[in-house]
RNA sequence: GCGCCCGUAGCUCAGUGGAUUAGAGCGUCUGACUACGAAUCAGUAGGCCGCAGGUUCAAGUCCUGCCGGGCGCACCA
């Protein structure tokens, strides 16, 4: 177990048999205290018993630091000014923590997640193009958060859903049947609503090239798309490029989705009408002006929807409906939907799905990414897909490299709105703060390079005591222990940043202690102390990087 | 009009179930490479935390109202 949650735990104890007391206690927080304190630790619990105890908190605190004084890790623990208990923790513990994350990860890891199934699905874009920098954000959000609930307890599958059944769909297909028989010299027109991208016209090439002369024959003298007789073989062709293009476009961000789910799929086998009973069954369901509606207003929703329309075709959320119905089927204790910030109005609807199936309503949760603006030369671009002016997330990487963007699109809250300065981007120089991080990494490893000759890992990692610390070095070593809480804590508030900013911390630590303290020196006892507490830092850098997606470099 | 999000340093943003002196990056100014990488460090300046009430021993954080900005309110996806 990790040192903050030992240590929470170690004072709930106390806590109980001091006072007797029956409530949960664990709301109150445990943290590094302030550099200008004094203490290693502190925590505020005597604040939160005050009121239940009728006493002072500082009078708490006083009882709470003098049993934990009495306590083998502890060097010393006072009370400070309103009431806070903060502990000095012995040298001799802090190595004795430091060994214990070096074995394998489960150092980092905690049970917040209790072996809970999630089911996290993120990008979910249509796959009728490439995907843009909006698509970004979610894709490094949702693969990060999946990480972060993976080392938190929780088994999650990475899911993207493809929106293969509706019109975007069918208008993306024209539109690539357009561009294809126009490469052949038809007088034949995009759809008005149609995609009128270049990468459309590239992919109509691929087509012609790999379906050869006979196709372009077959299909005889197109004057209708709609009706054209090869189209659902251009539509196969066009939903399998696009496919194709998203995964390699992800692969190289870093993301690998573990499902991607069909919406023709559900329509196929029939799930839309299985999950249809049940909420018909449940009366939830009723017939207005030729339509099925779905009564969401029940659950908070303030308008009800409509599932199936008048001409009698199914609506997205009727698809939404079998999809959550097949997800929990699938086994997931928790269907997590992180969503782009125009589907805001979308939270209620999937929540009534949720409900309406009988299941709780905190079985799902929707989590609403804020806008992506593209700054370039300080102005807002409007992107439009259709229009064929947007920025593709390749274009990014090309420019910015996976890391950058990735640390980028991560650092931020996902309740703010995100300004993404393409210039800057394309800079790619130190006002990225991820570089701050890298650098730190390769300089540790710049020092274990230069002390290969000085001393062996198995001196070093054998060490049977760190003897005294300097406060640099103290610093250092609780800054590395307390990344597992922050990896905790980043699932409890499905915050990324939360981590990020961790790991900022920690690298500022190092480059701290680096400037005031040698590690490769004559005081062959400091050297191998500092090596020894470096290589739990480099452990810590490569867990940290591995949750959030960058790549740890040697050099740089 | 209704709903979601935002308003914190010059700029871009963190800020945890209220609590130790509100933080970081960029930008400003001043210092530090003949010692493990100066993509770094040490220091400096810069804040009525949008406004007004309320709750509390304690509010950037919770409640109410207002002001400003973004986005959404489809038988589109």
């Amino acid at each position: 177990m990790a040192l903050i949650n030992f240590l929470k735990k170690e004072i709930v104890s106390i806590v109980r048999d001091k006072f007797g007391l029956k409530t949960a206690l664990t709301q109150f927080d445990v943290s590094p205290v302030p550099s200008n304190q004094p203490g290693h630790i502190g925590s505020n619990i005597a604040m939160y018993l005050a009121k239940e105890l009728k006493k002072p908190p500082y009078v708490i605190g006083a009882e709470i630091a003098e049993a934990l004084k009495l306590k083998e890790y502890a060097e010393d623990a006072v009370v400070i000014k309103p009431g806070y208990t903060n502990i000095t923790l012995k040298n001799s513990y802090l190595k004795s923590e430091l060994g214990k994350l070096f074995d394998n990860d489960d150092y980092f890891r905690n049970d917040f997640g209790a072996g809970k199934n999630v089911n996290m699905e993120f990008v979910s874009a249509n796959p009728v193009g490439p995907l843009n920098i909006v698509s970004g954000r979610a894709a490094a959000y949702g693969d990060t958060l999946a990480s972060i609930y993976s080392y938190s307890g929780f088994n999650v599958t990475r899911e993207t859903y493809v929106n293969d059944f509706g019109r975007q769909m069918h208008l993306f297909a024209l539109s690539l049947l357009a561009r294809y028989l126009q490469l052949y010299g038809d007088d034949i027109a995009i759809p008005e609503e149609g995609y009128q991208g270049e990468y459309v016209t590239e992919i109509a090439k691929v087509m012609k090239e790999e379906k050869g002369g006979g196709f372009y024959t077959k299909m005889g003298r197109v004057t209708d798309l709609e009706k054209c007789p090869l189209y659902g073989e251009v539509r196969e062709f066009g939903l399998k490029h696009v496919l194709n293009m998203q995964k390699s476009t992800l692969e190289k961000f870093g993301v690998k989705f573990d499902t991607w789910f069909s919406e023709t799929s559900l329509h196929e086998k029939g799930e839309v009408d299985s999950a249809f009973k049940i909420i018909n069954d449940k009366g939830l369901f009723y017939d207005k002006d030729d339509a099925v509606w779905f009564r969401t207003t029940d659950y908070g929703d303030d308008k009800d929807r409509v599932v199936k329309k008048n001409d009698g075709e199914f609506t997205y959320f009727a698809s939404d409906i079998a999809y959550i119905q097949n997800k929990v089927k699938r086994g997931a204790d928790l269907v997590i939907n992180v969503l782009g910030p125009d589907h805001h109005g979308y939270v209620k609807r999937l929540e009534s799905i949720m409900q309406g199936l009988g299941y709780d309503r905190e079985r799902i949760k929707v989590i609403i990414l804020q806008q992506v603006n593209l700054l370039e030369g300080g102005e807002k671009m409007k992107m439009s897909k259709r229009a064929g002016n947007f920025v593709s997330l390749d274009e990014l990487l090309e420019s910015v490299g996976k890391d950058a963007a990735r640390y980028f699109f991560i650092m931020r809250s996902y309740t703010s709105h995100l300004d993404f300065d393409l210039e800057l981007a394309k800079e790619a120089s130190d006002k990225n703060p991820v570089f701050y991080v890298q650098y730190a990494y390769a300089r540790l490893c710049n020092i274990f390079e230069k002390a290969k000759d000085a001393a062996k890992p198995e001196e070093y990692l054998s060490l049977e005591s760190l003897g005294g610390l300097e406060k640099e070095e103290t610093e250092l070593v609780l800054s590395i222990l307390t990344i597992p809480q922050f990896i905790m804590e980043s699932a409890e508030r499905d915050s990324p940043n939360w981590l990020t900013q961790a790991v900022h911390t920690l690298a500022g630590t190092f480059h701290t202690f680096y400037a005031k303290h040698r590690v490769v020196q004559e005081d062959r006892q400091a050297m191998l102390k500092r090596l020894y507490i470096l290589s739990a830092l480099k452990k810590t850098f490569e867990v940290t990087f591995e949750v959030i997606g960058i790549t740890p470099r040697q050099k740089m």
